[in-house]
DNA sequence: ATGCCATGTGAAGGGCCTTTACATCAAAGC
DNA sequence: GCTTTGATGTAAAGGCCCTTCACATGGCAT
């Protein structure tokens, strides 16, 4: 008794029907929640524990230790990150300009509404050393943007390097969303939204690169 | 015995000559050290207290809680950043676009150099309500990146908005320096120094506004 | 000299992280 | 079917932290 209930009796066993059948994944869920109420700092591991019903101890049969999961957390939010980045590209589509700001847009969109996510990618301050899985995550992540830099490049008559393109547009948009695309209760507030502030950015830039404006 | 020697027994008497003398500024130092060494998350009010030589109950006669300490800690470093911008800026010589130049490499310097700061500031998710010491403070820091925008602004043929300006420079420059200009032992590295990629971004973008190129 | 207030102490309550020895349950092999 | 075995969870304990409270102390004003 105790569980929450994710048994699942009929169907899956939901893995390989344990104590719990499967706290990990449980674990994961309910520090979620509690990175997205209280902030990474606010989260500990033994609340996780409580939320899933086990003891403090149980969660060091899934994770190394508090960092771990927190890790685990990170990576799943640059995983979805990626493919939340790529569907704002989607290949290019109507054309390499139009879709960088999507892209840019996305970045934004995903930092208020993925908050629990981003904090756990870019505020818990995870060693990417003793977290390689996360580094490479992280690396996925950045890819999308390095290809869509690529193929805008390829439009703009200056053809600028790609890498620097990219590293511009990741670190604006991480820039606007840290300061001001969080849900950060007490943070500052702007006469124009992140995503207006982003656009107006990104066209000047452009300009700059010598697109022919439109 | 066992204070950190700054009695200055002939002289000032350190403000009000105490048990401590000044345990306020001496905590504060401590946090500082810690910070540095540790992270922000890393630092402990506990710990403080026994650099400073005393009980872990004395700290509280002189900030409201852990969180109080960091705030000030914090405000002093935005108090530095304010000081360490102004002084880049140099009020807008040689010329307002070296100037703004300046200041970019001068908050990427100020990231990498005050790391323990840095981490206060930006990272410490202290609740901008509850210590309206440390909003003023960071909106001082703001004013000087807003004068340099107006007066680059004034010697641009566009005239862009200088609150725009001022947040495009000051999201750029904290994204480059959030994402690489960190000592974070393990953090993502380079092609190019931060702060030349500052420097081509800042290139491009002015670029974009008309600047005549030089 | 006296009393007040700021400053510091020690102890205590409560919480967290992590480890260790022990219990239990599922699956695999005999 | 029964036993072995390894994965999973528990209870307890150590160590550290944050914070509060009652109490001590020492400067300063009167």
């Amino acid at each position: 008794m105790a569980w929450s209930g994710n048994k699942e009796d009929g169907e899956g066993k939901s893995r390989r029907g344990y104590h719990h059948g499967n706290l990990r994944e449980a674990l994961i869920a309910a520090a979620l929640d509690l990175i997205g109420s209280k902030g990474p700092a606010g989260f500990t591991f033994a609340e996780a524990a409580r939320s899933a019903g086990v003891s403090a101890a149980a969660p060091y049969r899934h994770f190394r230790d508090r960092d771990d999961l927190l890790s685990d957390v990170a990576r799943q939010g640059f995983e979805r990150f990626e493919q939340f980045l790529a569907n704002a590209w989607n290949e290019g589509r109507p054309d390499p300009r139009t879709a960088v700001n999507y892209l840019g847009k996305a970045y934004l969109a995903f930092a208020r509404t993925e908050p629990a996510y981003y904090s756990a990618m870019f505020e818990a301050n995870i060693s990417l050393d003793d977290h390689p899985e996360l580094r490479k995550a992280g690396d996925r992540a950045f890819e999308i943007v390095r290809k869509a830099a690529e193929e805008l490049s390829a439009t703009l008559p200056s053809r600028p390097p790609s890498l620097m393109l990219a590293l511009h547009i990741w670190s604006f948009a991480h820039g606007i969303a840290s300061l001001f695309a969080r849900g950060d209760s007490g943070r500052r507030n702007l006469p124009m939204s992140p995503e207006d502030l982003l656009e107006a950015a990104m066209l000047v830039y452009l300009e700059g690169l010598g697109s022919s404006s439109k």
